[in-house]
DNA sequence: CGCAATAGTTACCGACCGGTCACACCTATG
DNA sequence: CATAGGTGTGACCGGTCGGTAACTATTGCG
């Protein structure tokens, strides 16, 4: 609005090679849409405003995405693949030793909860996509079912009893603690995740 | 719509005392508005709509609630209310038996989880309302730390080490099982719930 | 250069949103 | 019978929603 015709504040050329040239616009709008539907919730804001965030425009928005709901499929598989990244980190911090990467899952895991408070954006998603059949369910299954799997694998690595009980558990833990956050506040039961977690793992271990 | 000016299909009078004499407006708009705001989030519906579903109109909604937020807080209130019932059958259904009300807990919960398989409403309701300073807030605080409340006494009568513990960790596993059935689906890992509950507490009271 | 693809701008659409108004209605009670 | 309070009706308000049309400006590339 304030800035008309130049693109930015500089000097609106020669930026050929220092700057990192900012994103294409398809990439802003999908950062910026996954900024603010953990603002505001998906249905809390309009793709209008989602546009003019990304300093772009509406009709850029519908060139790229068909619709709002494309978007939104778009966003939660644009977060799937970020966190998808974790696991790779876990197994370089501990090559080999799964034990130790299932606690570097429960420390990683802790610290995202006090890091990012608004809880898991595909879980939210699914609580505020109440149409079923909507494209976004799959999505958010299918990052679930594959986050869900890699803990399931690290736990029986670990060579815990009953492995995949142990995944479920924690996983549980892992929602719960999450949306808890929201309801329950900082204080509430997800202050003692990680102790709940640690607790969880140690009695499955000595259950063998 | 339909029927004008008849107020039901019956004969328009004489219902004095056989029939329970359907709720007052009030009433019929808090249920019926509990109903719609679960099945199609608090934002996917609209005033117009609910007051259509309540058999009455908009105009006398907003005569008993100011507004839509007041709306939502009062059938937020209305599903507290209900849920606080619980915890007497399940003082009558062992009567000071606190380790076998624990497992009735667990029973009792997972079989909601089946029955109602759209989540906790309080809980939704705090991933839905992300404007901070929604007089929602408060009340599903509330709500939350006293069902974790009665948990914690519950757990402490049970005589199990680290009761406190105890009662954050199966908050998280239910709060967690019931979002993860809306994001993971049936066969995720809240399918085991009742196994995860249960090892936990035995694995707690052995650990005494 | 010249062309084509992409991006920006403005205006617009119909639908629906939360909320209010004035007025007619019904029914219970005095 | 009369009055009053709760209820029903329909129109209306400004604002926002998701989505589209038509046109211009910019850019990259042969």
């Amino acid at each position: 609005m304030t800035q008309k015709n130049s693109k930015r504040g500089s000097e609106v050329k020669s930026e050929t090679d220092c700057q990192p040239t900012r994103p294409a616009p398809r990439d802003r709008i999908v950062s910026t849409a996954c900024d603010l539907f953990r603002q505001h919730g998906i249905r809390g804001i309009g793709v209008d405003a989602i546009a003019e965030a990304a300093e772009t425009n509406k009709m850029t928005l519908y060139r790229h995405f068909g619709s709002k709901d494309d978007l939104i499929c778009e966003t939660l598989r644009f977060t799937s693949q970020k966190a998808a990244a974790f696991w790779e980190e876990l197994e370089i911090a501990h090559p080999g030793n799964a034990m130790a990467q299932l606690h570097g899952w429960v420390k990683a895991r802790a610290q995202c909860l006090t890091d990012e408070p608004y809880g898991c954006d595909l879980a939210n998603a699914a609580v505020e996509l109440k149409e079923q059949g909507h494209p976004a369910h799959v999505v958010i299954e299918n990052f679930k079912t594959a986050q869900h799997q890699r803990l399931v694998v690290l736990c029986g690595q670990a060579g815990v009893g009953q492995s995949e009980l142990l995944a479920d558990t924690l996983s549980m833990l892992l929602e719960g603690a999450r949306v808890s956050r929201l309801a329950s506040g900082t204080d509430g039961p997800s202050a003692h995740f990680v102790r709940a977690c640690e607790a969880t793992i140690a009695s499955f271990g000595n259950a063998r």
